[in-house]
DNA sequence: ACCTTGCGCAACCAAACGTTGCGCTTCCGC
DNA sequence: GCGGAAGCGCAACGTTTGGTTGCGCAAGGT
């Protein structure tokens, strides 16, 4: 048995990529390089202070860090993380690929062997 | 701004795909090709209720289908969608890699920038 | 006929996402 | 320096969602 079924994805990580609204914050982080929960709330439909929350969230996970300054807090992405979490997308949608792929063989080996 | 931030990601699909609990019944089901509530239930951690609901919630958006069989309701991998759903995990996997990239050149390129 | 097996429905709980409201610090203009 | 605006944090609250228990009902086996 080798093509184990063990993705073995972190959780944690998932489960804070698994939310549209946090995806949606990466997006805006990443196209702009950083931002403020105020920043990001302007441009999402939802408010400061849930868009805070989900910063607290990804910062707890380490997929965004954050830098006060002054009267402000910026949050970059931290991109080593971020990475970790693509792969895990990735890894995931080819892993079902590939069963769908073996199932696909299968199913027309079958229908060779009617043939006969 | 060439590089769309547009992933379009199906928003249903997401969310159905986004439950651990579900994706392990997706696996579950591919693994064993069929299977009802009541035997997913017996190899995960959870009720057979709870497997029931999250049935439903797949059904809805279309990623398994039901065969009712005496007493017994089958359930099987709508194989279409869920390599629509696969394609998605990569396509949002592959897109923050592409920026993690174009990122990364930037950088290398202030980097030599400043070497001058 | 009876008892088991499998499903569906309803009530209830806890956690998560989102809101509003308030108070505190930091900056800017005068 | 002082007053107002800009940002942030905290707390209370409502709603949705994943999970549980408990019950009743239909379908099969003996």
């Amino acid at each position: 048995m080798s093509a184990a079924l063990a993705e073995k994805v972190d959780d944690d990580l998932w489960s804070a990529i698994g939310d549209p609204t946090r995806r949606r914050m990466l997006d805006l982080l990443l196209i702009e390089g950083d931002g403020t929960a105020t920043t990001l709330s302007q441009q999402m439909p939802v408010t400061r202070q849930a868009v805070a929350k989900h910063l607290g969230v990804l910062d707890r996970v380490g997929l965004v860090r954050a830098t006060p300054a002054g009267r402000e807090k910026r949050y970059r992405v931290d991109e080593a993380q971020l990475a970790r979490a693509a792969a895990q997308l990735s890894s995931v949608g080819l892993a079902w690929d590939a069963r769908l792929q073996r199932i696909k063989r299968i199913a027309e080996a079958i229908q060779r062997t009617r043939q006969d």
